[in-house]
DNA sequence: ACGATAGTTCGGCGAATGTCGAATTAAACA
DNA sequence: TGTTTAATTCGACATTCGCCGAACTATCGT
């Protein structure tokens, strides 16, 4: 993973109606859900909406899929991992243990 | 964690300075770093690096410590465990082994 | 107390961001 | 084909952000 691709996965959960959105999407899990709903349950018109989706999206943070006239949003969660293992990289230059043991547990295939 | 801090500490590290600053402080690992050692290694002036560190460290992802006329800063490592688990808390409402298996491994104490 | 070194705070500038309503594109159905 | 529902794009607004130099505060050594 590359400095700017993190900056923007970072940029992108660093705003309230984002980081709802995304937890939202967790916690409903792989089903993921339309816009119409998301709007209806956060309580966000859908031209902002779509907005903060395609933001998240373009992050690496979601993924789209249509179905019909719908289109469903769902986490990717892999991307989390990706974040981690990019910000402990090379975590004290690989010489403290403490370190190593945190990084192989957090970076999860 | 509340969702405010996770949003502070997000928006803190979607920053480029910000971001090489942490990483930096990932590597150098425990002893961390004076401020004048990290405006010569990223070539940030003072003024500037002084306004990055206190994001960094309000956000909770830095200590500061003073030893005589110098500053230390240093990594908070559990500031990353406590951001992924508020970050995936619930995920898939816990109906998925695959969900928690994850969970289990991420949030390390 | 004085001068030197280490960090922080302040003022001002241009650039980027989040929000909404209105207009637009896309797909389904009568 | 014309209508309805789903979602995205556009225009405009105020707000926030990152950067630098200059001034300020704090600590050490003499």
């Amino acid at each position: 993973m590359e400095q700017e691709q993190a900056i923007e996965a970072f940029a992108a959960l660093a705003q309230p109606s984002r980081m709802a959105i995304f937890r939202l999407l967790v916690r409903v899990g792989p089903k993921g859900l339309q816009v119409g709903e998301i709007s209806r349950r956060l309580g966000i018109v859908t031209s902002t909406l779509s907005g903060h989706l395609s933001i998240l999206k373009r992050a690496g943070l979601l993924n789209a899929a249509r179905y019909q006239r719908e289109i469903h949003y769902t986490v990717r969660l892999s991307a989390i991992n990706e974040l981690v293992g990019f910000l402990l990289s090379d975590c004290c230059e690989g010489q403290l243990d403490n370190c190593s043991e945190i990084l192989s547990l957090l970076v999860v295939e």
